[in-house]
This record gives C-alpha cells, structure tokens and sequence, in this order.
DNA sequence: AATCGTTATATTTGGTAGGGTATAACGAAA
DNA sequence: TTTCGTTATACCCTACCAAATATAACGATT
C-alpha cells in the first residue's frame, strides 16, 4: 500500500509535440490573461520559453490555436481560438480518464 | 489524422520513484546478463547511472528486487528476486493496458 | 595470499538546455 | 508622429545534470 502511480501523456504530430501538460497550462494561462507575457508570468516561466511553447503549439496543430496580434491597442495580446479552446478541453478529459484508469491497474501492483 | 498520443507512467512511493520505463529497461537487463554492469554497458548508461536507479529501486520496494553480491565467482553478479520478476511483469502489463486506452481516447482529438 | 570482476562511492570534467538580457517590429490611439 | 505594451528573435552565459574517471571493498576460487 501507499504506492501512487503517475503518469506524462502527450501528443505528437510527426515528431512534434502539439500539446502536453505545460502547454495547456500554458494556453489557459492565456485564456485567463489575454496575453502571452503576462501567462508566463502568471507561470513563472520566461516569456522566450512560453513563446517557443506556443510556437510550436501553432505549428504542429491543424488549425490555429490562438491569434497572436502585435501592436495596436494596448501593444497586442493573444487570444484562444474555438479550436484552442477545444482542445484544452478533450486534452484534459483524456488525463483524467487515464488517471482514473491508471489508479484502478494499479492493484496489480500492490497485491504482489 | 496524423496524431500520435504517448505516455509515460511511473510509480512512486513516499516521493520516491519505485518503477519507471528506465528502471524496467534496467532490470530486465539484469535478469538478461546476470550482472549490473553487464546489464548498463547493454542499455548503454553509465555503471553510475545504472546503480543509482537500481538502488533507488530497492530502497522504495516492500520486498528486495534484486539480490546483489560483491565478490566471489565471477567478482559478484545481480539477479532478479520473484518479487521483481513479478513486478516488471505488472508493470509491462499496466503500461500496454495505458497505450490501448489512449489510443482509442485519442479520437476525441482527432475528430475536433 | 594473490587474482579477478564485480558492487559501491567520491570526485572531477564537460555538454547543453534553459535563463537573462537586449532589441527590433508592430499598429492603434492620442 | 510619438507613445505604449505587446509579439518576435538573436545572442551570450551559466547552472545544472550526466558522463568520465578513479578507487575502495569484497569474497570465492586457486
């Protein structure tokens, strides 16, 4: 007893990551601040790694995770699409469940 | 089309790591050769790295994993106990078990 | 007691991913 | 046309982790 079982899952297309568990940190961070700098402060991560995180987000999806815009009013910002905010929501179902999942194999463990 | 979901899943105990991918890889080489450094020059790591991880292993395990002896015939060797045959078995068992069920979860991404 | 190939451990060396810093580009608003 | 807070990007630099190296301890066998 007192064994935790824990798990990373991510998805990859062609050998890039789309989203992971810091990235969808990361895309709700934006949701919640309108902006890219203030979601990595929001985090503590530096604003060069959340841009190379959201970069490669945009890249590897099929569609545009977020509308990045520079200058204009209040200097730009960055905003979820309806797709981004998709698929933060069907990246978190699918965690949850494999937690679920997980926690229930775990008894083949714990009876050795 | 195109996604790949990928996992990895570990186990703790009281923060520390009993089993994990490596540390799988790691005594499966041990049951294969007979001896840590036998099995660290297969799996390519460093004799340090392999020890540090089999050590960890058998501080957080119930029952001892592996029955090391220093020297003697051969200058000692590492075996695998019941009690670690059994676990790599419920692990490999419990990680397969995790890739089916993401791979069929993955369609809620897919079909966004 | 000498040999051997291990396990076990400390110390040094080195490569690299990431952070810090700086700055350009941008466009709406005043 | 000046200001402003962003996005976007280049460059250096360092802190950390992993690898390399060295060496002690060990015990069956001869």
């Amino acid at each position: 007893m007192g064994y935790k079982i824990k798990s990373r899952i991510w998805i990859e297309s062609e050998n890039n990551v789309l989203l992971g568990e810091g990235r969808v940190h990361l895309l709700k961070a934006i949701n919640d601040t309108g902006s890219l700098s203030k979601a990595a402060k929001s985090l503590n991560i530096s604003y060069k790694k959340a841009w190379q995180l959201l970069d490669s987000v945009n890249k590897s999806a099929k569609k545009p995770v977020t509308i990045n815009s520079i200058g204009g009013k209040g200097g730009g910002g960055a905003e979820l699409t309806e797709y981004g905010k998709s698929l933060i929501k069907a990246f978190d179902e699918i965690n949850k469940n494999c937690w679920a999942f997980l926690d229930e194999q775990l008894s083949k463990i714990e009876q050795l």
